[in-house]
DNA sequence: TCTGGGGTCCTAGGACCC
DNA sequence: TCTGGGGTCCTAGGACCC
């Protein structure tokens, strides 16, 4: 039974959670930044308009900005992390299987649900021996519907329930699920929504879609693509399977298959278990001192160390990096990696082994600009191998870090090490933040 | 002056073994 | 004098994603 996907993405999310709040912002153009203010990493249709792109260091739009009054906002991470999860809610309502593939998309299946081609394990009989969908709401809302109209009753649900603006794609494959939300977004036609599981002119359809907007295909397979004289996802479609294999390896030869409607990749219901787990930061000065390059790297291992707890889990190793601005002229990059003899998520222990770490690749005269840690060989907390010569009390620290992490989840004034150190000069700016709006009791909205 | 952060997968090449 | 071939494991780096 081929499944159908539909890849619901919000639509320049991180501005989308700004406007909700703050209605004011529609029909303007706005932007939000990454850490320190650096870059822009989300826009508005009207600042897309504007020539702003994706990733542009702020300073150089700073005369745009200027000239078309163009509102600015600080990543308000909290906020978004919030109205993601209210948005994936509401997703899973419409369909049995939802697979979460980042902060602002989801591929659903919609096999079975919509009256197309219905799946016999989304049924069941009642007591009067009658079908039923049986999930609730497909049960209210399939009926007839195709898969365009139901489609279009998700879209108008996430917008009335979240206030968030969704585009969608529906397709038999994820890489042309991807497709068809790229033209349901950039087509005025299509809704917001758009179908392209019984497409006839399916040909016509990837022909205007450029190399570079197709999944898995970035930069470098874009420009070698076309050096090779393709121009459209119709092209790459086409093309010799055995040269894509040479030149862009399985992955190459994963694309074109979906394009041409054969599936490669499933729908990942129980996300696989996480690989590595990274925690680094551009500081918002420059840091020549060893001291204060200490204290970061603490904080940074302190905050890997509640990602490991939060996902019960313990790293076997911690990778700890320094590296000048990447735009200077001598560049200094360093890494080094410490094993511990037993997987541990106890921060005072991550941040010891952090802070010998940088002593060791730290260099005088630098003007570091990032440090970071990345934790690898991760295992379940509870499947811990304990060293055999390994003396050190792990339930009393499993007891501190819970009662630590306890703590910080309800206090706004977080527990945290000496190590960290206080007056933080090297610390991440955030100068145009907007309110935690839902989550936090004192940045409500206030009605007026 | 000012240039993000957190992930995954694949490949090539070296070390090592029989 | 003649100097194989195939396998595994590990790592660094590349490419891609959002």
């Amino acid at each position: 039974m081929n499944k159908i996907f539909a890849l619901v993405d919000c639509n320049n999310f991180y501005v989308s959670c700004e406007r909700v709040f703050n209605p004011k912002l529609e029909n303007r153009s706005v932007i939000v930044l990454s850490n320190n203010d650096g870059c822009v990493v989300a826009r508005s249709n009207e600042a897309k308009a504007l020539n702003i792109g994706m990733g542009v260091p702020v300073f150089e739009v700073a005369n745009l900005i200027r000239k078309h009054n163009i509102e600015v906002f600080s990543s308000n991470y909290t906020l978004y992390a919030d109205m993601s999860s209210r948005v994936m809610e509401t997703l899973a309502a419409y369909t049995p299987e939802i697979e979460i593939y980042s902060i602002d998309e989801a591929f659903l299946n919609l096999a079975g649900i919509a009256g197309w081609q219905p799946h016999p394990d989304s049924f069941y009989q009642d007591e009067d021996g009658n079908r039923r969908a049986s999930h609730p709401q497909a049960a209210l809302e399939a009926a007839t519907q195709t898969l365009e109209e139901y489609g279009c009753r998700i879209r108008q649900t996430v917008k009335k329930w979240t206030g968030m603006p969704v585009s969608i794609g529906i397709a038999q494959t994820k890489t042309l699920a991807k497709v068809a939300n790229y033209l349901a977004k950039h087509s005025s036609i299509h809704n917001g929504v758009l179908d392209l599981t019984n497409s006839e002119n399916i040909e016509q359809v990837l022909d205007t879609v450029p190399l570079e907007k197709i999944w898995g295909i970035g930069i470098r397979s874009a420009i070698k693509l076309k050096q090779a004289g393709f121009k459209s996802a119709l092209d790459l479609s086409k093309a010799n399977i055995s040269w894509i294999r040479a030149k862009f390896g399985v992955t190459g030869v994963r694309t074109v298959y979906e394009l041409q409607n054969s599936p490669c990749y499933e729908l990942e219901h129980n996300p696989p278990a996480r690989q590595s787990i990274v925690v680094s930061r551009m500081f918002g000065t420059p840091i020549e001192s060893i001291e204060q390059l200490k204290e970061a790297i603490s904080v940074y291992a302190s905050r890997a160390g509640e990602k490991l707890r939060e996902h019960n889990l313990a790293a076997g190793i911690m990778s700890v990096f320094v590296t000048t601005s990447r735009f200077i002229k001598n560049k200094y990059f360093n890494s080094l990696s410490i094993a511990f003899d037993t997987p541990t998520n106890d921060t005072t222990e991550l941040i010891r082994a952090a802070s010998s770490g940088i002593e060791r690749i730290y260099r005088e005269k630098c003007q570091f600009k990032k440090c970071g840690v990345i934790l690898l060989c991760l295992v379940p907390e509870n499947k811990v191998q304990q060293n055999l010569f390994d003396r050190t009390d792990r339930e009393k620290a499993r007891r501190l870090m819970k009662v630590v992490d306890m703590i910080n989840a309800r206090s706004s004034v977080p527990i945290r090490w000496a190590a960290e150190g206080m007056d933080r000069k090297w610390h991440v700016e955030f100068k145009r933040r907007s309110p935690r709006y839902t989550t936090n009791w004192d940045e409500l909205v206030k009605v007026t």
